[in-house]
DNA sequence: CATTTGTGCAACTATTTGGTTGCGCATCTG
DNA sequence: CAGATGCGCAACCAAATAGTTGCACAAATG
């Protein structure tokens, strides 16, 4: 269906959304690899609400899962994220048009 | 706590984190400025949908609005847009190192 | 083998979100 | 001035989200 790379994009953006879940990223980076529990240990929510968490972002592409034995670690991929910064980069390229507008807006007759 | 700049960044890929909203901002940086009623002309959703949009948006400080007589004119604010590409520049820093992580775990005893 | 440890699934609740309709008010324009 | 145009509430609804608890099952360990 509509699986169109925009629906693809909100989605990588939606998943970065949450304060939570951008945690989750800052702590799996400087870790390396985690196991949800291992994510939950002193923290304020429970370990099921982290997993669900992680399967969001599992589900963007963000982060990938692989069991290991027992348990199952957790690890950024970074593959997707470069989507969201082409993105980014293409809105900066239309930057200097945009605030030329913006400019002729606010001094607008 | 880590109230302020966590969550601000977060509420920015919140509003990015929609498919409506980021056509938005498309069709706003092409046109430069436009009304909310422009905006919700042809569009399958009513305009009271886009004008909740655009004050996601406007929350978000990625979209600022100018009233100008009768109509009140929306338009990209890219700065805005610069901290969430910083952030994602940020992790691609811990590209290589996040990269090395993953094969070390794929490849674990 | 019995126990601990880590994961997975399911049901349930509360809040947020995306959307609608209806209406009143302000502002241009003929 | 009278009508058209555009905006701003507010109430309401359905679906998604964030979180919980409880329990069962697989795997490491004494």
């Amino acid at each position: 269906m509509s699986n169109t790379p925009e629906r693809e994009l909100a989605g990588v953006f939606a998943a970065l959304g949450d304060t939570t879940r951008l945690a989750l990223i800052t702590r799996l980076l400087a870790a390396g690899a985690l196991t949800a529990t291992a994510l939950s240990e002193g923290q304020a929510i429970t370990r099921q609400a982290i997993v669900k968490h992680l399967q969001v972002l599992v589900a963007a592409r963000l982060v990938v899962h692989e069991r290991h034995g027992k348990e199952v670690l957790y690890a950024v991929d970074p593959r997707r994220l470069e989507e969201a910064r082409a993105f980014l980069t293409a809105i900066a390229e239309g930057w200097d048009k945009a605030l030329g507008r913006l400019k002729s807006l606010v001094e607008a007759p």
